[in-house]
RNA sequence: GUGUCCGUAGCUCAGUUGGAUAGAGCAACGGCCUUCUAAGCCGUGGGUCGGGGGUUCGAAUCCCUUCGGGCACACCA
């Protein structure tokens, strides 16, 4: 379905031509000055130095061929040359009446859809989730979900940190702790237990103790570093232990991503690419791309033009082992060869951006993309806490983000039993959905790339630009559609059409907007507009509640015409809300 | 030091890619519930868009400069 703006563009180009000048002038614009116009066109003004001519007499010719329009109800040449324009009701409706009709209420899906990984969440293994991880798997989803809205075909990947010197630390520690165990025993050929020999919260423990250790213990260290590339290379126990932190790891972040309602189509980790890394570091020396400088194997990347000094890509450590700068790279190979991606896109803290500049740059230049694949980095500030430095805890600790949930879905459940209408099982489930939908909206309706502030009094606040005011404003109108089904009545779309007062139209034209705010925020990853969008929409339809009593009116064609608008603004929140990963109860 | 992002109301943030009088929310103040959820709606006050210069019919937006802040800068990921 066309966008509105391109339709009234048409009609607008046509009288541009009519009038004789370049049908490019134009393009119509949602109107900046409302208490004047609906839409305006700035043609007028931008073609006045190309005719010689003044502006206002170009508007003003251009606004004669318009007479008539089926688009317009009104057209006004304004000095010093603005084209005011208001939209016809009739147009409207209809536009609004095809809208409901359509797939995906009229986003025009592509013909070429494109194959899109999306690399997101980042967990480490044997690590708890922290408030850190939350933003790359909220902000991950709400632009897997929309790409796929988009139409394209979508493939997310948790890529799991289940590789590095992390690994080896744990081991060293767990030997250090359990020499007996049959992994430490070079000379065991028996089958290794089928249960770890740790619990999860032991080895929630067991990394940060070994961590620590290595930082002041040079010998601990260094075992660690033997660990992990005994590890790499293939060692029988150590292979064994690595699998048990894997099955105990992934099973708690499922259930925790599944509290985020988060989920991921590939449990791909570090280790999936391991194997590609021999031969593809072979090519890279073989291509010439790969030499070696202060003991290590790095790729240029450097450029003329580049402003800053860009450092090599590092392929392999001095020691001979790979890095995370080869790990990514052979991610990339990985996914050539498996899904021949159009575009490969990570949500990654903005922190990185050098090393995945680098990353990308090298795998351009040895191979280890397609020509055409776009790699995209969409880099997100960091969470700060009301202080403006980074969310720590009471304590100055790392919060974990299950914690961090459980405070607002306490919170949330407070005020939420406060309505008496619901009974305590239903307030509990009522206070887990708001509560996500808070934190949610709360991250996303700030600008990805941007820092910003977690502030849990604003976020779980029903009033204002929040996730719970837009749930509300959903409640409210399922509440308004239940009692019309009350009264036996069905709720029929084929009654929307006429666009009578003036706060309808806003609601209408707001919907109508629906697919051009869609198509730029697909485009542009930008979850903060679709938010925007919603918070615009829930306004411009409790402006409409308000001045409209709908239940109470007599006129049942009217009555049914506002139902169904009602429906259909229900349904655009509902999906936008399902595209940025939360849902909304039935009553709150 | 180099690069990079940012600086908009007391606070938190938008700003349709160069358009008219720079917008929201919170906080403050004032109205609106016998009537569809007042968790709402309406209104008032609050700004040298960090400073300076330039580009042009027109700049918060583009360029230069300056001040202030965040972040990154090869063997951890």
């Amino acid at each position: 379905m066309k966008k509105i703006l391109d339709l009234l563009s048409e009609e607008m180009q046509q009288a541009f031509e009519a009038a004789g000048y370049d049908k490019a002038l134009g393009k119509v614009g949602i109107s900046n000055r409302p208490d004047l116009c609906e839409f305006q066109c700035n043609g007028a003004m931008a073609g006045a130095k190309q005719y010689k001519k003044a502006p206002i007499m170009i508007a003003n010719e251009v606004a004669e061929k318009l007479a008539g329009s089926k688009a317009f109800s009104e057209v006004t040449a304004v000095a010093p040359g603005f084209l005011n324009l208001k939209m016809s009701e009739s147009f409207l409706g209809a536009y609004v009446k095809e809208m409901s009709g359509a797939e995906k209420f009229g986003m025009e899906q592509p013909e070429n859809p494109k194959t899109i990984v999306i690399d997101y969440g980042g967990p480490n293994v044997a690590k708890p989730l922290h408030v850190g991880h939350l933003r790359s798997a909220v902000i991950g989803e709400a632009v897997k979900r929309m790409q796929r809205f988009a139409g394209n075909k979508v493939i997310g990947d948790v890529h799991l940190g289940d590789w590095g010197l992390q690994m080896g630390l744990i081991i060293t520690e767990l030997q250090e702790r359990k020499p007996e165990l049959p992994y430490f025993d070079d000379s065991f050929t028996g089958e290794y237990p089928k249960e770890a020999p740790f619990t999860l919260s032991e080895l929630e423990e067991i990394y940060p103790t070994a961590s620590g250790k290595s930082k002041v213990d040079e010998d601990f260290k260094a075992k660690a570093l033997q660990a992990t590339a005994d590890l790499q290379s293939g060692k029988p126990g150590y292979r064994a232990i690595w699998l048990h932190i894997m099955d105990l790891s992934i099973a708690d972040l499922k259930k925790n991503y599944e509290k985020l309602n988060v989920d991921f189509d590939l449990w791909y980790g570090e280790s999936d690419s391991q194997k590609y890394i021999p031969e593809m570091v072979e090519k890279m020396k073989k291509d010439g791309f790969a030499y070696v400088s202060n003991g290590a194997l790095v790729v240029d990347v450097a450029r003329e033009d580049d402003k800053k000094e860009v450092p090599p890509c590092m392929i392999l450590k001095s020691d001979g082992a790979a890095m995370y700068d080869t790990t990514d790279l052979a991610t990339l190979l990985q996914r050539k060869i498996d899904f021949h991606p159009d575009s490969v896109v990570y949500v990654v803290d903005k922190r990185q951006e050098l090393h995945f500049e680098q990353v990308f740059r090298c795998a351009r230049k040895t191979g280890q993309v397609e020509e055409n694949t776009d790699l995209k980095f969409l880099g997100f500030g960091t969470m700060n806490g009301k202080d403006g430095k980074p969310f720590k805890t009471r304590e100055g600790g790392v919060m974990r983000l299950s914690s961090l949930i459980q405070q607002i879905v306490d919170q949330m459940h407070e005020k939420i039993s406060t309505n008496e209408a619901l009974d305590a099982e239903e307030a509990a489930k009522t206070a887990e959905v708001v509560a996500l939908a808070a934190l949610k909206y709360g991250d996303l309706s700030n600008q990805a790339s941007k820092d910003y502030i977690f502030d849990i009094d604003k976020f779980i606040s029903f009033e204002g630009d929040t996730g719970p005011y837009i749930l509300y404003t959903i409640v409210r109108i399922k509440s308004i559609l239940n009692k019309y089904r009350d009264q036996g009545k069905e709720v029929s779309m084929d009654a929307l059409g006429a666009v009578q007062n003036a706060s309808e139209k806003a609601l209408a034209m707001q919907l109508a907007q629906f697919n051009a705010v869609m198509e730029n925020a697909c485009e542009e990853l930008a979850p903060h507009k679709v938010c925007a969008y919603i918070y615009d929409l829930a306004n411009a339809f409790n402006h409409f509640y308000h001045e409209t009593k709908i239940l109470s009116e007599e006129d049942e064609t009217k009555k049914a015409g506002w139902i169904a608008l009602l429906n259909l603004t229900k349904d655009v929140l509902e999906c936008c809300i399902d595209l940025l990963g939360f849902s909304a109860p039935e009553r709150m």
